[in-house]
RNA sequence: GCGCCCGUAGCUCAGCUGGAUAGAGUACUGGCUUCCGAAGCCAGGUGUCAGAGGUUCGAAUCCUCUCGGGCGCGCCA
């Protein structure tokens, strides 16, 4: 209809054009847009306020030669011209019952389109370190990360979902010698654990396993790991050099092999539970792509060598630094160190040339909005490469603030004082945790009342979108119990006498789910489904309570139940779209 | 100090990316069911869009500055 619209349009100005009223030189983008109010009809232009100032001519009048001009079409009841020189048109009200049709032979299939014509994304999401369990931060870039890539699925890209394991680094490093720690302590040990170990229950369990699967294989005396270990913080030291040193004696008494079953141990575990994680919270993933592989088969040393014959690499302090202020970052930075280490920089830069390498069309980085300052010096690495940087979107998403009792509550991954995801989800359940983290904006805080999530009452708005779905299950449940049935073609035949402005309020509402899913794909705004969805189900209810479905009459009845059913159908599609079930009774 | 994000009704947030009288939920008050699920519906009002300039037919939206809040500014990841 839109499109329709704007032909009409383009051919009346083409039509004034001709007949020298406009300056044939302008070439006008025709905007159509819904309406916000019917009083202004279903759609509305602006095309006359837009021409007035190059056409030297006030907009109303403008706007009325445009109308005169405009070729008649059947569908149209009527155009008006209203405020500065708006172009309003009135549809006529059976132009939009085909829509219900649409929707009941489209299905699940109904609101999809090839928008993105097969085009490949990678969107890359979560990301969490491998040490320790998903925390409720981590479940907004999960639910929103996925939310994302179903949308852009949904309007035809390709569109490749992956978690970038970090299974290498000092991080790593960190956790293994803690696990390592807590085992030593299973065996009978008396030891104190540094202040920068990762002290969260999970390594007990972890250091369980280990200690059930070797026994007392593994240990070592605790004076020898601590050995030469210089003072950890509390005692007066520097917990960053004690822990480095524990995990450097860590390695020498067990060896390559023997660290890397406990390293392993720590890895395999945490992500294992990582990923159980996010299939029951219903995010799924194409590929889990290891850090550890890029180093294993040289890539990063691969790219380290393309980013110094760019000429933008120089040593300093026995470090090489990466010149990425000549892109526009603040400072230069560090992608090897002076003991020969590089830098976890040095990994990304790798990987994101990887990604581009792999002929995706577009990359998408979902990112903790704590990570934003990081930005600028991966596309200044993309950039010194050769590679296109904009083909890179970074989306940042702000951290959940959980509040319970009226207090913040507190995180840090190291101190274990966090709340994890699956406790969310058990507490509050997929669907409000997945509807909810979603509901706004990403770059919005977000406040998240742990307590008003956990209560059973009903201020969620999830709830409230879910009992429009089961509704309508209910009303077909009641028609078997009357004996009554459902002829879908009659329905069709008869949609005419759909004319009551609460089916035509809904009849629309259906009508507008393919460009919301457009739109809120394209600009990454899943939020702006849930809002539809709440206005559906909105429309659906009043609706309900405005009129019987189950009439007597079998033309209303059928055409009635047609109606309910696609409005079910677009509930239940785009309530799977955010990973939230379409429950047949609440 | 520098950079990024945010500031809209008492509270939580939208505002279709520059359009018409700035809207929802929640909270508060009152009403609606012999009838398909009342987890619902209807009615009632609230705004210095943080503030000040600027851009133009038109600004909550774009630009500049100020104020307030969050985050970032490691040879950590």
């Amino acid at each position: 209809m839109k499109t329709q619209l704007t032909k009409l349009l383009n051919d009346a100005v083409a039509t004034l054009q001709a007949e020298g009223t406009l300056p044939a030189e302008l070439a006008p983008e025709v905007m159509i847009e819904r309406t916000r109010d019917r009083a202004h009809g279903d759609y509305a232009s602006n095309l006359a306020l837009m021409l007035a100032k190059p056409a030297r001519c006030k907009p109303r009048e403008i706007a009325e030669k445009l109308v005169a001009a405009i070729d008649p079409d059947e569908q149209l009841q009527k155009i008006e011209i209203a405020g500065p020189g708006f172009i309003n048109f009135f549809l006529d009200n059976q132009a939009w019952h085909s829509v219900i049709d649409d929707i009941l032979a489209q299905g699940d299939l109904y609101g999809r389109s090839d928008y993105g014509k097969q085009r490949r994304i990678q969107v890359e999401f979560v990301s969490a370190n491998p040490t320790g369990p998903l925390h409720v931060g981590h479940g907004r870039g999960a639910a929103y990360g996925a939310a994302v890539a179903d949308l852009l699925a949904a309007i035809g890209y390709n569109v490749h979902r992956e978690y970038y394991v970090n299974d290498a680094g000092r991080q790593m490093d960190i956790l293994a010698a803690s696990v390592y720690l807590r085992y030593l302590e299973l065996c009978g040990a008396t030891l104190t654990f540094p202040a920068n170990g990762y002290q969260g229950d999970y390594v007990w369990d972890i250091a369980a396993s280990l200690h059930r699967a070797h026994g007392e294989a593994l240990q070592h005396p605790v004076e020898a790991v601590f050995q030469d270990v210089p003072a950890d913080e509390p005692a007066g030291g520097d917990r960053e050099a004690h822990i480095d040193a524990i995990i450097a004696r860590t390695r020498t008494l067990l060896g390559q092999i023997r660290y890397r079953l406990v390293f392993d141990e720590g890895l395999n575990a945490i992500l294992g539970n990582i990923r159980q994680d996010l299939e029951e919270f219903g995010v799924r993933y194409d590929e889990w792509f290891s850090e550890r592989s890029l180093s294993d088969n040289r890539s990063v040393e691969a790219a380290i060598e393309r980013l110094q014959r760019s000429g933008h690499v120089y040593e300093k302090n026995g470090a090489l630094w990466f010149m990425s202020t000549d892109f526009g970052d603040e400072k230069d930075r560090v992608i090897v160190r002076d003991n020969g280490q590089s830098t976890y920089f040095a990994s990304d830069i790798a990987y994101h040339a990887n990604k581009l390498e792999r002929g995706y069309d577009r990359v998408i980085d979902i990112w903790g909005a704590d990570h934003h300052g990081y930005v600028p010096r991966v596309k200044a690495a993309l950039k010194a490469l050769g590679d296109d940087p904009d083909r890179l979107d970074v989306l940042l998403v702000q951290f959940a603030v959980l509040y319970r009792g009226g207090e913040k509550v507190q995180m840090s991954t190291r101190s274990g004082e966090f709340v994890t995801l699956r406790e969310l989800r058990r507490e509050v359940g997929n669907d409000a945790a997945r509807f909810f983290y979603v509901m706004r904006k990403c770059e919005q805080h977000m406040d998240f009342d742990l307590d008003l999530a956990k209560s059973q009452s009903n201020d969620n708005p999830v709830y409230y979108i879910q009992y429009a779905h089961a509704r309508v299950r209910s009303v077909f449940r009641q028609l078997q119990e009357k004996h009554l049935n459902w002829d879908r073609d009659a329905g069709s035949e008869g949609l005419s006498i759909l004319l009551e402005s609460h089916e035509q309020d809904l009849i629309i509402s259906l009508s507008r789910y393919p460009e919301v899913l457009e739109t809120a794909a394209i600009h990454h705004e899943p939020h702006q489904l849930t809002h539809y969805l709440r206005e559906l189900a909105n429309d659906f209810h009043t609706y309900y309570n405005a009129h019987t479905f189950l009439v007597d009459d079998t033309k209303v009845r059928n055409a009635r139940l047609n109606l309910i059913e696609a409005t079910r159908q677009v509930i239940e599609n785009g309530l799977g779209l955010l990973g939230v079930s379409a429950p047949d009774t609440m």
